[in-house]
DNA sequence: CACCCTTCTTAACTTAAGTGAAGGAATTTG
DNA sequence: CAAATTCCTTCACTTAAGTTAAGAAGGGTG
């Protein structure tokens, strides 16, 4: 499972055994079945979260009722904002699928890079592509319809579609889980005609 | 003006003369009046930009229509993506009031990540911490109606509302310039009761 | 394999946003 | 200062999402 990491990381810079041996030796690897809950709601957590295989997701209860917002597949990864502001987590966070995964903190973040300067320029550029995506995923989000945003995701991302429940897909959406079949139907009618 | 961005990095990093100078001489300060496009759709540019006084915002032109998706104020910046992926830029940048901000590109960030490593830290904090933060906005688009999401922002962002026209917070908000109208008549209505 | 619980679909009704059009501020410009 | 343009509001109508409820389908467990 450390290859599939040293892979995604060979993308941003090259890693000497003895950088390997120091990323192995932070014990970071994890796995975790579909349903654990890795930071529940209220939770000061300090610990990020990068998906080598399966799926997490981040989910709100408002008004009693669960609203995800977002997922988390492979080579993705999660800050909490808990783990930066240090108050209680306003989401929690769990596994749509048996999971693994990397979990990390500060502190161990502060040693890697102290020891190796090249892995903050890599965690640099890859928040920086990061927040470029997100926020191109945004103003996609704001400047289209339910339906497009449906569409959209068919074409980008299929595997999310088949992989997670579809009420957790419509609050991704921005929808009800009712609306979300329902236009679900409707596309299908659409294409028919 | 430069005080303004040096006190601003100065709650991240401590700056010492010989660092503020190189700064100074990256020659990144400029100024663009009411209504100056910055960076126009289709455009191939490299230029980062970070607003000390004034506001910008980033829009579309979808349909013939034009919708805004994002503003930047006092201390907030903007790397387009164009600057990341080489791609004509999906988005043009323009300046909703007169505005102080600084122009920076990856050769300027690489001179000085170079000469003053500490330089480097605090760009992957702040982009962690707007990751973080972008995070927590787009979830909280996702789960609520339009009128929620502008009392939010009569809430948390009061001047925006002010120094912004309405049909561009209209589309920021993801609805139509009509519909702002209404829902501002009805949330007036619903307060005076 | 049967039961239970979770998830998905359908339907009828309500509410709010989209649309197209028109008129009224407000701001800019000659 | 008047004309022009841009921006905002209102209205009537259409379309789609929210809501409440009921039942069907699917998966997991004893």
């Amino acid at each position: 499972m450390e290859d599939v990491l040293f892979d995604f990381i060979a993308r941003y810079i090259s890693l000497t055994e003895e950088e390997k041996k120091a990323l192995i030796d932070l014990d970071l690897f994890h796995s975790a079945k579909k349903g654990a809950v890795l930071l529940e709601e209220g939770q000061r957590s300090k610990q990020g979260y990068f998906v080598l295989k399966g799926c997490i997701r981040t989910h709100y209860t408002i008004e009693g009722v669960e609203k995800t917002t977002a997922f988390f597949t492979e080579m993705e990864g999660l800050t909490p904002p808990c783990v930066l502001d240090g108050k209680p987590s306003t989401y929690a966070v769990s596994c749509v699928e048996d999971t693994i995964l990397t979990i990390s903190d500060p502190s161990m973040e502060a040693e890697i890079f102290q020891k190796f300067p090249k892995f903050e320029t890599m965690c640099r550029v890859l928040s920086e592509e990061l927040l470029v995506k997100q926020q191109m995923d945004f103003d996609a989000f704001k400047t289209s319809s339910p339906e497009q945003r449906y569409l959209d995701l068919l074409e980008k991302r299929p595997d999310l579609i088949q992989r997670v429940p579809q009420y957790q897909l419509a609050s991704f959406l921005g929808i009800q889980p009712q609306s979300l079949s329902r236009l679900r139907a409707r596309v299908v009618e659409k294409s028919k005609h």
